[in-house]
DNA sequence: GCTTCCAATGGGAGCGCTCCCAGGTGCCCC
DNA sequence: GGGGCACCTGGGAGCGCTCCCATTGGAAGC
């Protein structure tokens, strides 16, 4: 009765010899490759039920040259970056896509410089049979190093810089183009950009499509108003730019945690949203939806972002040759604009 | 000049001919293991340089039956679970204590019937060197899966039932203890808890801490009024409180989401925090910061939990016996209480 | 009935690394 | 001066799988 524990986990030849037929038949019906007789095809998966096998997937990866696993990359200076909501969501999208075609999700946060190694290690050694990379800071080291790579790279977000071969974009010009003319559209005429870090495409595409509905509108742009994506940013750039401009009536912040800051600031200013100020995020993450008064924000599909990266990395490690893509955003009307 | 691009990449063979050494050595030397002259090391260094070689993981791993790679699991029956910032603290933790052990990190999405498979998958042939379990429900079969696995497996939060050889937690009861007794030392008496899932753990150990705090100080614990830790689930079981006990004045919210939800409900009721009614949340998330009023809340320290269940784990790995761990909780006192 | 063809089969050579072991060298010590 | 005894060294056997290829046998075609 009691089954003798196998120590070691059985082999294709165990369950070939089971099975009566030779390991490449065994191989075969295990892949379900032609050229294998029905009754050995059942002979083989009797023998897999009864020994338990399971292939060693490390063993195939050898023997392949594929290793069943794609890498997500985020890059930054800072771990903590990551702690974004955002990017959970990519992970969402992205997981979802890859484990479609069968393939791992290998998460490399490149903060460290030992992260930033490893990375490099990975994308030279083939360590993953593709890479998606994100938060790419301008002459971010990474860049040159997936160029080099001999490995399908998609970029979430093009890097600052020419783009490159294979990427997933928002129309963030566009997403923040939008949100300033809505506010211009309210009636507001001073209108404020708080942006993103001016390192990153994201902050400088969103910048560029405020100052284009400004200059659009025949306003006058104000120069950026730097923060790194983060609430205390956004509260601080808030509040020197109460200090510079007591007169402004609209503010755009390049996400929505900026704008919770940005949020904060008036609020222990005295000023109120949106009667006084308007405010206008991007993103639409939950906070958008907790924020007193709930944000008017560009929302951005994140989910599918990461989706549509991993697919892009499927189809490039299928041998296809996939084109860019660059989502649409659209503007969520609440009431804080 | 133009240097050939080499379609393959180098192997350790073609490393130790150029050395003129035999691939013994050249292994050795790699891996810096003892009983290789300085010389042949030096040559191997230099050869390596030359060719420009990486070790092929893959190869190594089938050979030393290490995969190089720890798998953290997150399970629940919606993808968007994930979407928690809390997850993406832990992972900044666990992905930092992996770095020092140079172990990579996969992630596993266990929601969909496919990823639960894949993780079984993953489970059973040994397709990482340990796993961290996250998230698990009652009679999730994720915990059968791991306790069948031949694995090291970190279980990150006491799943329900027996408790698991190797674990990291949170003083859950403890501290929901501690914010109800905030709370009733306030002078609040009519204090409710909106409870996280009571499928569970975590879920079951906040709403233990709420009731034994009220028990303690003579007060009549109200029943669960279960959510699901979102902060739509908290605004509904705000307002199903309001409805039943209009009279109360202290909530207890079994984390900030839902705390968030239930300041929102409050607002919309008229009812003003903490004047009318006091609120405690759970975690000490951005979302708590950002709240109006600012939670109080019951800090945990979410991005040590990730690194210690990594550092548990790669004692295991490394054939140590790590004894589980119960991380302190700690009262940050804002606004709503 | 004999060639032709193709599905089915199993042998064997890898994939690129680790690691055990047998053999070889120099050096110290009695 | 010879027998240890370090330390080096390289050969070779795996790790568990895939896949090419030569071989077989039976069905189809003439």
């Amino acid at each position: 009765m009691a089954e003798d524990a196998p120590r070691r986990q059985p082999t294709l030849d165990e369950v070939a010899e089971r099975a009566g037929v030779s390991r490449s038949v065994a191989s075969r019906a295990l892949n379900n490759a032609p050229h294998v007789s029905r009754a050995k095809r059942e002979a083989v998966e009797r023998a897999v039920r009864q020994l338990g096998y399971v292939p060693n997937p490390t063993a195939r990866a050898l023997a392949t040259r594929q290793t069943g696993a794609a890498a997500l990359v985020v890059s930054g200076e800072d771990p903590s970056i990551f702690a974004d909501p955002f990017f959970a969501q990519v992970i969402v999208g992205a997981s979802a896509a890859l484990e479609e075609a069968d393939l791992h999700l290998m998460l490399c946060l490149a903060a460290s410089d030992r992260g930033r190694k490893r990375v490099e290690e990975l994308l030279r050694s083939k360590g993953a049979d593709g890479v998606m990379l994100m938060a790419l800071r301008e002459d971010d080291p990474l860049g040159r190093m997936a160029a080099e790579a001999q490995m399908p790279v998609v970029f979430g977000g093009r890097p600052v810089g020419p783009a490159p071969r294979w990427y997933v974009d928002v129309d963030n010009a566009g997403g923040a183009r939008e949100a300033t003319e809505h506010l211009v559209s309210r009636g507001r005429r001073r209108v404020a950009a708080i942006c993103g870090r001016l390192d990153t495409e994201a902050g400088r595409a969103r910048y560029r499509g405020y100052r284009d509905a400004m200059l659009g509108a025949g306003l006058d742009p104000l120069p950026p108003r730097e923060g790194d994506f983060t609430e205390p940013s956004g509260a601080a750039a808030m509040a020197a730019l109460l200090a510079d401009h007591p007169d402004v009536d609209g503010v755009f912040a390049a996400n929505d945690n900026m704008a919770a800051g940005a949020l904060r600031t008036l609020r222990e200013a005295g000023r109120r949203v949106p009667a006084d100020v308007a405010v206008v995020g991007f993103d639409d993450l939950t906070v958008a939806q907790i924020a007193d008064p709930p944000l008017t924000t560009v929302h951005q599909p994140i989910e599918a972002f990461g989706r549509e990266m991993a697919r892009m990395l499927v189809a490039l490690v299928n041998g296809q040759d996939p084109t860019p893509l660059i989502l649409p955003t659209r503007l969520v009307i609440r009431s804080s604009a």
